[in-house]
DNA sequence: TTGAAAGCGTTACCAT
DNA sequence: ATGGTAACGCTTTCAA
């Protein structure tokens, strides 16, 4: 219990100095004590002395002043634009999170929703973080890489669907999902397959490259492959499901779990049967596909195990130079239920 | 077009002396064409000189040293734990971000999921934010805002469920949200009503507040409140549908509607019909529920607009001693569909 | 074992 | 109109 605590309004910030001060000893022994220095042997007195002092004024480094005196952060930049929300990748997320943090470096999200590629990249590198790693659903140019670099950024890492010239990949390789999604209804026996392209922007980074493995599955296994464009309202849904016979289909990966719901309501509610006029598959394998009726075949992803990733961070980190790397990290596999 | 983009590689991070030495004039000159200081007369071509130099070499301010001079940081601090991740959330979020980087602040989150109170608020307090708003679902002790308001940070706010004693909060008081819906059910002639409570931590936060509600709700209209335990699994639900004769209810308040669709489907998969012996009620007024079949009765939860808790938080960060003020976010109204 | 001092990048004050 | 300089808080080398 410090008596100090009915103060906690203005007043001028505890530095180490004060705590010096306090405690009768010089700031560079405050430095060795508090970092526990091991180039140096500071006396078990005064080591407690500094602690007790450093408690008593509630000081708390300045991370800035460490960063401009070492010349380097310890921060991992992680810019958020439109992420995925499930519950995979925001566990992969907080994974990441804590296996960086149990590295010791300071891991922090940069909400850059509405920023161009190069304000953006600006912007981050004013915060002369050690590794950025950016998801894909994020804008970055080549030129913001270099920015980033020419700031100090030890490594630039990508984090999507794709890759980014001259940066490293965390791959999740969306044209897997697509490709194991038509891979399981060529295999059911469909072969005339629509793949639902969702009518927003933030999922258009996913939807293409699915829609790419789709493509790429059917070439291999003699299907044809029809996009069909769908907003995320059930309007859109009934114009779809009324064109249906006309489309000449049998069978359809919704992009989702969430879309294939909307879908397959509006399907069945013109009297489209599934699965026998429309075979369904979504992607997600979330509970949502268990309740429906006809219970919904979906796509299961799996996503790497986030600590060798942190890992692999603080590798890049340390050895700057090394060439860009891709990992890859998502796996899919089919969820066969009912409705295909 | 810089012609140094060919060697992106490892040197020197240019710093406003380079940019001084490449245009011919001294820091200060730097300092003052780039922030465009007012107070001090720059001519047109010493100007286009600076600018075109610092353009050259990719030059991008330090926000260390910048905050260090300054003696304080235009940083707000977002941690971040186990946030709702609906779409209203979301949109707040990217909105207040937003608000607050149209203000000049630089937003950021930080993933403190798995640290305790003390060393969470202290990692905060090392980035020396201008001020934190700390999530409901994140732990803050009396302590922790003590901490932070001693390392310099201006403004402490919580968002969330409820306040935390010294702190500003934005409410988003969840008792309204049970409230709301007891208050349907025994307007359709309910009056023994259960409340979900889902067996999870992370929805803790939320559901005890609900909870409440409805037992205010209850004792005001005459109703009799139950909370009924849920895993997020069909096992729990099956296990709770076929109590459901037992326990002598006519409705039920799901916590969401993703619980609501869960526990619904093994209502009726044991017979149990909905609304006759059942009226449920979720809560998020989703597309979901407008999907199922009968259509689930929600509540609908509107969020105040992020702007001008953005100018909040910038009013709060230039008054520093203002008394902890609340400010109440959430407004929740009943959406009767097919199943209450 | 401890202290003095330099220096990280930036900006504001005071000269010129 | 522009430049020199000191100071922000911290770590580390060198000296005592």
């Amino acid at each position: 219990m410090s008596q100090l605590s009915e103060q906690p309004t203005e007043g001028p910030v505890p530095t180490s100095a004060d705590v010096a001060r306090l405690a009768g000893v010089s700031r560079a022994t405050v430095s060795y004590v508090l970092n526990n220095n091991a180039h140096v042997r500071i006396s078990e007195p005064t080591r407690r002395r500094v602690r007790e002092a450093a408690d008593e004024l509630g000081y708390v480094p300045h991370a800035a002043a460490r960063t401009l005196r070492a010349g380097h952060s310890r921060m991992v930049l992680l810019p958020t634009g439109n992420m995925p929300t499930g519950p995979l990748h925001l566990r992969f997320l907080h994974e990441l999170e804590a296996g960086l943090r149990h590295l010791d470096y300071t891991v922090v999200q940069y909400g850059s929703l509405g920023l161009g590629a190069d304000d953006a990249a600006r912007a981050w590198a004013e915060l002369r973080p050690a590794a950025v790693i950016v998801p894909g659903s994020v804008p970055l140019a080549p030129q913001g890489i270099a920015v980033l670099r020419r700031s100090g950024a030890k490594a630039v890492i990508t984090l999507g669907p794709q890759p980014v010239e001259g940066a490293h990949a965390l791959i999740m390789d969306q044209r897997e999902v697509g490709g194991c999604a038509v891979r399981h209804l060529l295999e059911r026996g469909r072969r005339r397959i629509g793949v639902v392209m969702p009518d927003d922007p933030g999922a258009a980074v996913f939807a293409a490259p699915r829609l790419a493995g789709a493509r790429a599955a059917a070439m291999t296994g003699g299907g044809r492959i029809e996009a069909l464009s769908l907003r995320y309202d059930e309007e859109s849904a009934a114009t779809l499901a009324a064109r249906w016979p006309e489309l000449g289909l049998d069978a359809v990966f919704a992009y989702d779990d969430t879309y294939a719901m909307l879908l397959m309501r509006a399907l069945q509610d013109v009297g489209v049967r599934v699965p026998a006029d429309a075979a369904v598959v979504g992607a997600d394998d979330s509970m949502l596909g268990r309740l429906l009726r006809p219970r919904l075949s979906s796509v299961r992803m799996e996503l790497a195990t986030a600590q060798p990733l942190a890992d692999l961070v603080d590798r890049l980190v340390r050895h700057p130079r090394t060439p860009p790397e891709r990992h890859d990290l998502l796996r899919a596999r089919p969820v066969r239920r009912e409705s295909s």
